[in-house]
DNA sequence: TTGAGGCATGTAACCGGTTACTCTATTTTT
DNA sequence: AAAAATAGAGTAACCGGTTACATGCCTCAA
């Protein structure tokens, strides 16, 4: 592969030369420039990018570092940075720790050198810990993580409101008994949900030790859940849980056992994943739209990258949209819900 | 940040022996290792990976190229090539052309220097625009791209006899006029799909010009097609989509029209997207690994680096399996489908 | 005793670019 | 016409590591 020197000597300048040249940088005649370029076509020149970023220390390239790659969540995530970063030509460097937070420390010390800036969701890990680790001179924007110990600025989902505002929605639609379907314990969003469940609860019916259902956020606890319902014959006229997943295997083992929804228990999910519209009956759930979560961020980390002091990060919070759907009662069956393409939105 | 010289100043030797140290190489004895790491966690050294890849003329990183970043084919893929990549300690690097398939040479380019082998998947360009701007020097491994006039190595679908394996299946369940919605035009796996369908219609039931209605892979295609298909009043015993979400589409539009899958007409798909199996009835589909795609392609890239030399490329064409569902008449409905959650799997 | 061989360490070139600084030739100013 | 300013090009230091080679010291065989 051709370096610069061997431009130059082609071309009969000097490196220096032929580095203004090929950066369009000024000084330089027509006549050299058009040499150099000759030169450049003729070797099939193409610029070593990795030592141009050790000079001009810069790399275009911002690290991605996220708990896994599962799902539909990353990758709208990742959808959402690439749309920012490729607008002002960022490259993407992915790392990811597998689920392994003891591997945080070793992926962002990977990155170093690498990129000019660093997008991270973190696990469930310490603050401390990412503070050890974390190099302070590189712009950092947080994912799903609440910073406030570190002064970093993060953008995460309204969780807890969102779950609060399904469980209000429940309620007005003449849920009393509502059963919630948590997620991992050791997750905060599903922490974050179960909290505004439980607020919720409180404060409008006061109710204060709703059942609670352990879950893990599979298909599989939904069902294990619908089955304790059914045979523990727990009072209930709305099951809500913590995730979509959930909900569509909850839907599937209730119907299993003869339980109609949205006749005698209505159903309620939280994502709003591709699935819930096309199931039947549609599924009623929170949006997030995730994407979304993965562009402000990377726009965040843009304007960190130029130089400016961010504010608050209050306004870094994304707010999930209630869309009503079958399972609480809406329109529901196959042919009626093909009918209604664009989901219907809710916002009490 | 400290440097390595930095390192080298606080424990009092050279950069060189500091650089031994702190990789671990021979000839350095016990103490002065001790003291050069004792130097390391003093002033938090991390080693700049973009000067050492300067010299290593290894980065440990492997560019993806892919044409887009939208949907689950495409996460399915990356997450195939982390899996693979994370073994063997590499990174990725994303590089998305956006559908324009005028970046391609742009991608490409900024890849230089960056990375130590190419994992690409380039959208419908024609082999020289490749050869021109491969740098033959890096190991590359094109993703469903049939490169036979280059010679790279490729991992592609074998899309022609899946479509081919699909339609001999509706047939045995007693289709004879199969009704094919094609994908987009330009795209080759839609194309291929067609060709298998079309050579399995020849070559069956000897029909020479089965009816083939347009499409371009998406929910609302499906749909446009199933409305040709009822108010034509098309004689269809069976609906082959090139794609599921078409597929998806097409069952909804025909429940709407009153018209019973798999009853009146059976529905085949081809992907297996994760939807697939939810939707009632359950669809009749190919699967196709996608995140074997993936995983292979990093495989034989690994290989490549290790220097081998690859065989005749032809091991690496993956097999979609056909999935018997509901929409063929296989067990349908929602409670019965939930009853059954691994998929059966029928091979002629 | 002497020299060969081995080990720990240091010196400096190098990877492939960028850029501060220098030098020369030309143009502008007075 | 002489002095000053400026444009075009070159020299070489530098980014932060790695590593070939040189050096000095010690051990051991002859």
């Amino acid at each position: 592969m051709a370096t610069l020197r061997d431009v130059a000597r082609e071309a009969g300048v000097s490196v220096a030369t032929a580095s203004r040249a090929i950066n369009g940088l000024g000084n330089v005649t027509a006549p050299t420039r058009a040499a150099v370029m000759e030169a450049v076509k003729k070797l099939n020149f193409v610029p070593h990018s990795g030592a141009r970023s050790l000079t001009r220390r810069k790399t275009d390239t911002i690290g991605v570092i996220l708990p896994d790659l599962f799902g539909e969540f990353f990758s709208e995530i990742i959808r959402g940075i690439d749309l920012v970063a490729h607008e002002s030509g960022m490259h993407l460097l992915l790392g990811n720790m597998h689920g392994s937070s003891h591997e945080t420390a070793t992926v962002i010390a990977s990155m170093r050198g690498r990129v000019d800036g660093l997008l991270l969701m973190p696990p469930e890990v310490k603050p401390e810990m990412l503070a050890d680790n974390l190099d302070p001179a590189l712009p950092t924007v947080l994912l799903n993580y609440d910073a406030s110990t570190l002064d970093l600025p993060f953008v995460a989902v309204d969780n807890y409101h969102g779950a609060y505002t399904m469980t209000e929605a429940l309620i007005e639609r003449g849920a009393r008994q509502i059963v919630h379907i948590a997620g991992p314990k050791h997750n905060r969003d599903a922490r974050d949900r179960q909290r505004g469940f439980s607020d919720a609860m409180a404060k409008l019916v006061g109710e204060r030790s709703p059942v609670i259902l352990p879950g893990d956020f599979s298909e599989e606890a939904g069902a294990e859940a619908a089955r304790l319902l059914v045979q523990g014959q727990l009072p209930a006229d709305a099951v809500f849980a913590a995730n979509d997943l959930m909900a569509l295997g909850c839907i599937l083992q209730l119907a299993e056992a003869g339980v109609a929804v949205p006749e005698d228990v209505m159903v309620a999910g939280f994502d709003d994943i591709p699935l819930a519209r096309h199931i039947t009956p549609s599924l009623t759930t929170m949006q997030v739209k995730i994407d979304r979560l993965g562009s402000t961020a990377m726009m965040l980390l843009l304007r960190l990258l130029r130089g400016d002091t961010l504010g608050t990060a209050s306004a870094n919070v994304l707010t999930p949209t209630l869309i009503a759907r079958g399972t609480t009662g809406g329109p529901a069956g196959l042919a009626r819900a093909a009918k209604i393409p664009t989901t219907e939105t809710v916002r009490p």
